[in-house]
DNA sequence: TTTGATTTGTTCAAAAATAATCAAAATTTA
DNA sequence: TAAATTTTGATTATTTTTGAACAAATCAAA
């Protein structure tokens, strides 16, 4: 197998898993691990790739802060079963809006092939989209580099000049009582934008977040459409449906 | 079997596979590895595959765009010569713009300890920057894979929204006779959006693009105040003295 | 800080592939 | 039909790639 063939399998295999070992890709390659390190480090100069000890590393995985990617890997099981849901609403032709949680993050996985249109305020789901099927617009504003998103208030005007079908947002906590509620302020005034301008509004949010009220209510259910959930409780989930909210799980 | 015969069938099995090698090649030809070579070689040369080490790929695995990384490592000791320059001309508490050019990127070595607002449509230079004690402003717009930055109408819009002190601008191309000069239409805008924005624009240029023009020519010299380049030529530099532009090298 | 395990990258030899040269065979042209 | 041209295949020298071996570097645990 000449490097040219192996370099696109690596590519390939870097794209869906976002890191490798050597190990690994010399066995998938039939090849020796010598050849599968020369091969790393040609693509690593020519900045195809991040190398690490041992393996590789997607070059988008790379220069988001520990904070995002460790946040976004917690409950990881319990946040694709909500994003494979959330994706199967999407149909090809959708313009969507995506705030800039850890959960809705974990919808780029599974949205990369459809023709859709993404807006966003979140520079993680721009990398994670940058190479795929879907043409993505970025809300301008301040960058706020914690969190690796842009707010602010000409965060909100932007927003407000886009009209989209859907709209995939996070809250920090969600109960019957308090409505939704956050840490952000800022976070809240782009989830309240978004939900403004989105024709159905679907909350992403792990059983971890539902019935757990954050310091800030910013908005009652009635902003929410739909709440796609893990959570397996008939009595959390009536108590949702009896306010009105659909609830897909 | 003549040379046009195997090359329908080359092609054939190349289309379906993605991949071929020449002893493969000479089995099913019927003919001799010395033979597929020169057959391989003839149509490589005519652009119509990718000659591998034993064997060919399908040209559309192979042409992906030259990485943003790669553009920017190209000249990169007369690119960093002249941000340290560009850099040097930056105090803290300047607001400054910062479009997508390979150039403008690098200046983010030089400028990340500074207490200054950097705005940016490049989506590499605010990565560069997200760990630093610059402040980030973001325009939003349409994304551009390729060239990893955002464009467009709302693009122009949002910058019209900001004022700042500087501006440091790429260009693709520039002449005493012709003015600046782009290979896009996209980025021909952003740069006189910025430019317009701005109290002093700096363009940043190297001498291998200095006296080339590229297909579009967008402004007059005029918009540049300060041209920052390591064109060593006396000649050249009074060239453009002669017509109003402060040089810096 | 030390130590053992793991990984990396260099060196070298072997294997594989390429390209140049030349002669033979096949095809084309007059 | 013969001469000229093109194509093909064999041989050989050169280049490229690969894998083994090993010293140096890195990592994580003690």
């Amino acid at each position: 197998m000449s490097y040219q063939s192996r370099k696109q399998i690596i590519l390939k295999i870097l794209d869906e898993k976002g890191d490798v070992d050597v190990k690994e890709l010399a066995q998938v390659l039939e090849t020796s691990e010598i050849t599968v390190r020369r091969d790393l480090g040609t693509m690593a100069a020519d900045g195809l790739l991040y190398r690490t000890h041992g393996g590789a590393m997607k070059l988008s995985l790379v220069n988001q802060p520990i904070s995002f990617v460790q946040k976004s890997a917690v409950n990881a099981d319990k946040k694709d079963h909500i994003c494979r849901i959330a994706a199967a609403q999407i149909q090809d032709g959708d313009v969507i809006f995506m705030d800039c949680g850890s959960t809705v993050f974990r919808m780029c996985g599974f949205i990369r092939d459809k023709r859709i249109k993404v807006i966003t305020n979140s520079l993680p789901v721009v990398h994670e989209l940058l190479n795929s099927a879907v043409s993505i617009n970025l809300i301008g504003g301040e960058v706020d580099a914690e969190r690796q998103a842009v707010h602010g208030s000409m965060s909100i005007e932007h927003i407000r000049r886009y009209q989209a079908d859907k709209a995939f947002l996070g809250v920090g906590g969600i109960s019957v009582e308090k409505g939704l509620s956050a840490v952000s302020e800022k976070e809240a005034e782009m989830t309240l934008s978004m939900a403004a301008n989105a024709q159905v509004t679907y909350l992403l949010c792990d059983s971890s977040k539902l019935g757990k009220d954050k310091y800030l209510t910013f908005a009652p259910l009635t902003l929410v459409n739909v709440l796609i959930t893990d959570e397996q409780s008939s009595e959390i989930i009536q108590a949702f449906t009896n306010v009105g909210v659909k609830v897909l799980r």
